[in-house]
DNA sequence: TTGTATGCGTTATCAA
DNA sequence: TTGATAACGCATACAA
């Protein structure tokens, strides 16, 4: 690699002392214009550039945001990634993405990558498989700031962002009932996760709210095959208990769901209704159009990156206390759970 | 931050000198199997990690690769990149990912921040404004191993990698007319790019085939903002001269069109029928589902990280010479280009 | 206001 | 087979 001049070369040309010229290019207030001026202006004649290596080596930080994200073809995460490069860019801070494709062991090997310090901190969103969080734990007691979206580690203290789940999901269950709607399901992902757990409560207390009883058969444990969702979802539909309404934690279970109803003679939303937690602008273009619950992913991705910068640039004035913020998502009523 | 311990400081907790360590860690040949053991083991228990920026700055070189994309919610670049992930992740590399959502400025502002050294190289899709290409050239003269991918930049001497744009398009009119298409309108963006330019003349070279006269009004000039190429198409559906095909070259002018049609009475296939360049696995479920052109954009991807990481690790043998290689598309027909 | 010297954590060269 | 030393490029403490 043809890399550019170094400082010291700078320096030189200049005539001046390496720390002099240093100190100019990062407007220290101890130089005077006339040099500040002389040596940006050589600077970029000679396009000059920092290291970077040499600067976070000597100043232990990379101005570096690592983001773990469990699935990148999907809404959600792409538009907290937008919402967090945002502020990155604003700021100066680079991204390190990672997809762990749902894989835990994948996700283990990439936080235990991050040990390095190659990233200042840390936003990610766990796999559904993830349980144990002994290596989130280890990244957590090394000090690296981290902080959760979506798909927290609960046992992590630290910030974490979410959606009303709960709520979200007993509207959504009240939305079908009130649409007529007498035998409901829940399709899930990963069932030790937080926040499908939320939305599973949020299903049953809308059930039981209705004093009916809860079927077990009726939430659907899915998995990260698309195919053997679609199957899981059409065996559901052909069974002779099949329910009348759907509601999908996932996006993606969501589409399977479309993809089953087209292997059967139902109709959405005659014979089923569904709504589904989804951020896919394409959601009122599906057929029929899909009613959904939105999360507010880029302004989700916004907060994380916000205070993980306020945490690295002013580290003694923020901390990344054990919480969790919730922001509301909204649901968007369309023909998918229309009344016949 | 509370980072580990350094490779002196295991060392000593070894009584060896530092660079025995390193040589033992890096698996020297000239360390006894006995060392290297003791030392594997002590690294592991004081969970020893090398800093990287500190291997950076020694190495010149950084184990990272900057992709640079145009939109993040756009399926054909959330493929590739998961391509390039695929690859990179299995050879050791990070990926520095950045989104210049279609704005020229911040491209130009990301390529000279890469051009202090953070990543070893780059796979960029150009935005659709991209016409002066001095910012990458800039790039491209410092050495930096740099390659193109869909929105390329010709004027850079490099390996690029598209698709049959051409080829693809001229298919797909012929497909709009075969089903009895008799006037057609192609959506585009970014005229100056190349790839929309090839996609351009597929499409012209079609319509002249069928000794038919090209209309100007038929070639849309779309832009980024959604509200505004809707209501652009809507209009041009509700013109005296409205089209009854229309093949748009980018997805999201797709749906557009889908927005579009809603605002009128027409119907499609049967008033107008739509084929479009798109990666969306939602395709089918649209309404009614889309006739496409899709992109081979995880294989694309893969290629892309094969060729960077080859002439990264073997910069001898490997050069990026300037050629285009062009992998196929494949149309996938359906109903929004049905027969009547 | 500018210059000198040191060290960040590695790896490579040379010596033992 | 191992150890001492220097260097990568930068920023800072200290000196002038």
């Amino acid at each position: 690699m043809a890399s550019g001049i170094s400082l010291k070369e700078l320096a030189a040309e200049l005539k001046l002392a390496p720390s002099t010229v240093s100190r100019a290019l990062n407007d220290s207030y101890e130089i005077s214009e006339a040099t500040k001026k002389k040596v940006i202006s050589m600077a970029e004649k000679l396009n000059y550039h920092a290291n970077p290596f040499a600067r976070s080596l000597r100043e232990n930080k990379s101005k570096t945001i690592a983001v773990i994200i469990p699935e990148r073809i999907n809404s959600f995460f792409a538009q907290v990634m937008d919402g967090i490069e945002e502020v990155a860019q604003e700021h100066g801070y680079h991204l390190l993405i990672y997809n762990t494709h749902e894989d835990l062991e994948r996700e283990m090997k990439i936080v235990n990558l991050l040990l390095n310090g190659r990233a200042d901190a840390i936003a990610m969103s766990v796999t559904s498989q993830t349980k144990d969080s002994s290596h989130l734990q280890k990244l957590h007691n090394r000090g690296l700031p981290i902080i959760f979206f979506d798909r927290v580690s609960p046992e992590i203290p630290t910030t974490k962002f979410i959606t009303n789940d709960y709520e979200s999901t007993f509207e959504g269950t009240k939305h079908l009932i009130q649409q007529g709607c007498k035998k409901i399901a829940f399709l899930t992902l990963g069932k030790d996760l937080s926040i499908s757990k939320e939305r599973q409560r949020g299903f049953q207390d809308a059930i039981t709210s209705e004093g009916w009883e809860l079927q077990p058969s009726m939430i659907v444990q899915c998995c990260h095959e698309e195919e053997t969702n679609v199957k899981l979802i059409e065996e559901l539909l052909l069974s002779p208990n099949r329910p009348d309404g759907i509601l999908s934690s996932v996006e993606k279970l969501a589409f399977a769901t479309y993809h089953a109803v087209k292997r059967t003679d139902l109709r959405i939303p005659y014979d089923l209704k569904l709504i589904s937690f989804s951020n896919a602008s394409t959601a009122s273009l599906l057929n029929p159009a899909l009613t959904t619950i939105t999360q507010p992913a880029l302004t989700i991705g916004y907060e994380c990156a916000k205070l993980l910068i306020k945490k690295l640039t002013k580290p003694n004035h923020y901390d990344l206390i054990d919480q969790v913020i919730t922001i509301p998502s909204k649901i968007t009523i369309r023909e998918s759970t229309c009344q016949d």
